[in-house]
DNA sequence: ATCTATTCATAAGG
DNA sequence: TCCTTATGAATAGAT
């Protein structure tokens, strides 16, 4: 945005990743504060670098602020259940509360006791449910898909073998055939692919059943 | 600080302080999710404004970054807890055990932290959505069913009222409107339905909006 | 860390 | 809220 405008997209450049990012954590961190000193609003405002480090700021304190953020939400919490900054004064309770409103998400995800809801409440309810069934579903395409060309690429494999094998025996037809394929076998692959690929295959197989 | 440059302080015009919380929240977000775009940085930011309206952003989400931070200030729990407490700490330690299992759970049905899970696994877990989500569309479907034959009947009622007081109004044309209505209303109906039945119009009204 | 050309954010006003 | 514009702030790239 200076001597030339870059795209937000990952930096691939490590060095300057890391330049990047301790500038603009810091105006960030800046910005946070002065809107929150310009106009009175509470602010939370956690970060973590792609190294794992930790660098925070709040209006006033994290705690407050996430508690705040906690009250703020229904009383059903369907959307943002149970964000908890765990204190010291996370006491016995507070932890009993939680389990108890952490079970009626549960029940209600399920379709469990609705009877308490209004309709506004159970439509958010299914636009929840629904969301989540959209990304298990992607997931699980996902992995079918990886599956599958692990599995092709398992088939080539074998049939490499396969042809190795036959120009072998063209070519020394006399030799003993026992011995020879686990020869081969150990000396081209890692010895698990030798038995023909168990856990990708019961994998595909249940997947049908 | 454009036009004029502002000191770092409360503004004291409210109208003002609105417009610059807008802008500079606006410019906020939007830096917070360069710098995570950019650095491969998590972020969480929560902004109460003045009067209590919440925004929030997180790169991933809120309960994500909050427990890392949790984890992260955390190694030093508990100090060890003499021994006439132990049965209640291990209750503790028991709800929190529960407390992390039940957010897991909870994250799974809402689609989240997928990676270590197997195909057979996500086939349950779309199972067990598919199953939440359609006990919750037919609890919905029964309901908005109901409130429509309800505001049927209301309409109905209310048809029927006027067709009363047209009578009256024909066969008594000299008589006092003021307690006439009131007394009508009284006989025929409990007295809530005088009201024009707030709570279904409302429900009516809202899912629509 | 410092410099600086350039782009971005935003105060003021409509 | 959105638009415009003048200007101060942030920052990419280089040192």
């Amino acid at each position: 945005m200076t001597r030339q405008k870059i795209p937000i997209k990952k930096i691939d450049n490590i060095t300057a990743r890391q330049v990047t990012f301790s500038k603009r954590r810091r105006g960030l961190f800046k910005k946070a504060q002065e809107l929150s000193t310009l106009c009175d609003a509470e602010i939370a405002l956690i970060v973590f670098s792609a190294t794992g480090k930790l660098s925070e700021y709040a209006s006033s304190s994290l705690q407050e602020v996430v508690e705040k953020y906690n009250l703020h939400s229904d009383p059903k919490r369907l959307d943002r259940p149970s964000i908890e900054l765990q204190t010291k004064s996370d006491n016995f309770d507070m932890l009993r509360k939680k389990v108890t409103n952490m079970t009626q998400e549960l029940r209600l995800l399920k379709g469990e006791e609705m009877e308490e809801m209004t309709i506004e409440e159970l439509q958010k309810l299914e636009q929840l449910l629904d969301k989540g069934l959209t990304r298990v579903l992607k997931e699980k395409d996902a992995r079918i898909a990886k599956e599958i060309s692990d599995l092709k690429r398992k088939e080539n494999q074998i049939m490499q073998e396969n042809s190795r094998l036959k120009q072998l025996q063209i070519l020394t037809p006399e030799q003993g055939q026992s011995s020879e394929s686990t020869i081969i076998c150990s000396s081209s692959h890692p010895p698990q692919d030798c038995d023909s690929s168990d856990t990708s295959l019961n994998l595909g197989l249940s997947l049908f059943k």
